[in-house]
This record gives C-alpha cells, sequence and structure tokens, in this order.
DNA sequence: ATACAACCTAAAGTTAACTTTATGTCAAGA
DNA sequence: TCTTGACATAAAGTTAACTTTAGGTTGTAT
C-alpha cells in the first residue's frame, strides 16, 4: 500500500512541506516517486517517519536522525552503532523524565501557592509562610525543587 | 546577600551571555546595579531565573515566561491568571511525560531488537520476527509505539 | 478546451534563543 | 601610572527546523 504525500500528512499529523524537507535534507532515503514525480509513501517511509517523531521527542537533531538513517542503509556492519545510540538515547530519556517531574514539583507548589492566595484574596500571607506551616505534600515538593523562601 | 554575574553564571550555570540576554528582554524588571552599572542579582532575581529554567523545560517561550513576570509585578489583580497558567503548563507536563513513556517503548524494543541482531551477527533474523515469538514485555512495548511489523 | 486540485522544485524568509564581536568603562594590584 | 580582569552596551551573527513564495507540471472532471 503507497500513499501520498497529503495522506501522509493527515495520517501523521505533520505537514506536507515538513516532509517534503524531511525528504530533501535525506530523512527518506528509499522513498518512491510515480511517473509524473509525486512522491509515494510506503509502509517503511511512514515507519521512518514515526521513528523521527520519536526520536526528535527524545532530543536528538534531525542530523543525528539521518545519521541513525544511513546506518540503517549501510547495514549489517553498523548494528553495534546503532544499538549503543539506542542506549545513550534512553540515558538522554530518562534524565528528561526527571527534568519534568522536578519541574512538575514547582508547577504543583506555585499552584497550591496560587491557590491560597487566591482564597486569602492577596499573595501577602503565603509569600511569608514558613515551610513548616504548608502541608506536607506541599513541603516535599517545595524542597524537590530547590526553591527558597523569602 | 548579592551576586555578580559570573557568581550567578557559575552557581546556576547559565552562561553570562544568556543572564545579560535574559535581562535585556526583561526577565529581571527588579534587578539592582552597582554605582559602575554593573549587574547584582539578588536572591529574588536568582529564584526568578530558576522559575525560568523550570518553566523551558515546561515548554514555555521566553515571551510567555516574560508575560508571568509582569503579572507578578503588577499584583494581586492577577492571582487567578497566574493560578490558571501553572494548571495549564501542568497538563503540557503530563502529555509531554506520557511522549517520553512512548518514545521510552520505542528505545526500548529497538534495543531488543539490535541486542538480537548483535546476537544473530545481522538483522535479517529480527527484521521478520512474528510478534508472538518476541518476550512479552517487548511485545507489549512494540505495540505501545505503533510500529508496525514488515 | 479549460479549469482545477494536487503535486512539484528552488530559493528565500521566519522564529526562538542564544552567541559573538567590537568597543568602552572602571577598580584594584604591581 | 599602567595593566589587567571583570564588567558594560549595541548590533550583528548563528543554528535548527521549518514555512512561505514563486513559478511550473500533471491528471481528471466539466
Amino acid at each position: 500500500m503507497e500513499y501520498s504525500i497529503s495522506e501522509v500528512s493527515r495520517k501523521m499529523n505533520v505537514s506536507i512541506s515538513t516532509l517534503r524537507y524531511y525528504d530533501n535534507i535525506g530523512l527518506f532515503p528509499n522513498l518512491k516517486k510515480d511517473k509524473s514525480g509525486n512522491r509515494l509513501f510506503d509502509k517503511d517511509s511512514i515507519e521512518t517517519l514515526r521513528v523521527i517523531q520519536y526520536m526528535k521527542k527524545a532530543g536528538m537533531k534531525l542530523e543525528e536522525i539521518k545519521e541513525y538513517i544511513n546506518w540503517c542503509k549501510e547495514g549489517d556492519s553498523t548494528i553495534l552503532k546503532r544499538l549503543e545510540l539506542f542506549k545513550k538515547q534512553k540515558e538522554n530519556v530518562l534524565k528528561q523524565m526527571k527534568q519534568l517531574e522536578e519541574t512538575l514539583n514547582l508547577i504543583n507548589f506555585k499552584k497550591w501557592y496560587y491557590t491560597q492566595a487566591l482564597n486569602d484574596g492577596t499573595e501577602i500571607n503565603v509569600k511569608n509562610i514558613d515551610l513548616d506551616k504548608m502541608p506536607k505534600n506541599v513541603q516535599e515538593e517545595f524542597k524537590k525543587c530547590h526553591l527558597e523562601l523569602k
């Protein structure tokens, strides 16, 4: 089964110009064209697109993703390199998840803070509150995001 | 206690030029200067910097962060807006965490895949494997990241 | 026959978040 | 006094990842 660029765009939620851009920089090395020059995306190129989307989220640049795609083309001699790449990217993702958890601590603290302020009608009381006057869970969040009291 | 720009740069792991840039675009509205024009960072501006760093990770642009900082300056009349902002950003962060988990599924699948290939000395066997021949956990990861079999 | 939609290419433009460069001031130590 | 290092500003440059623009081709429906 083959798909036109607009079908892929719709199905995968990515703009047509982005797809053309990806192709231009070499992210779809095996992409076919029909007799009038229109791109034909098959299952494999859609899988490639999915990997691109995920690895972008992992924090890889398109240049690095392209390098990986080239390794895939080169065949079995690059298997180890590819394995190492995913090991490294796993570390990367785990690190990002930790950072997001810290960010969530800050956000939860701020949510509590502004909920209090809204209740009081003013920020003044909560701004000068002591750590031990906060609910236990808020205390924990506060500590974990490295904020300091006034 | 007040800190010079290079002290903050070291302490907070951000370049001096970035600090100046942040100041230029209005992210430190209360920053003081000494008599010869050098920036003096106090506790509050360091807290602001910490919030900037976290909210950038949450996915906010500097322009949006600046808007929030301006709300803080405006005082109690903006408390609700600020609360809503953090509620929205919490959703944002949770969404990102889910995406990272999906990414991790892909990465774990790829790790298994290339470990197999490395063992076999070739990609061929694992490329054509049936879903039910994979270990249960790999099957799950595979399904969760929307990859398809050949 | 013509109009239209869906595609194409090549090149220029955009945006965010910095960084670099060029030039200058200021305070302290040799 | 002179040099040095840490700061300053303003403006230009950089990078990644797109998007937009301008102009052209192709296949189908009226």
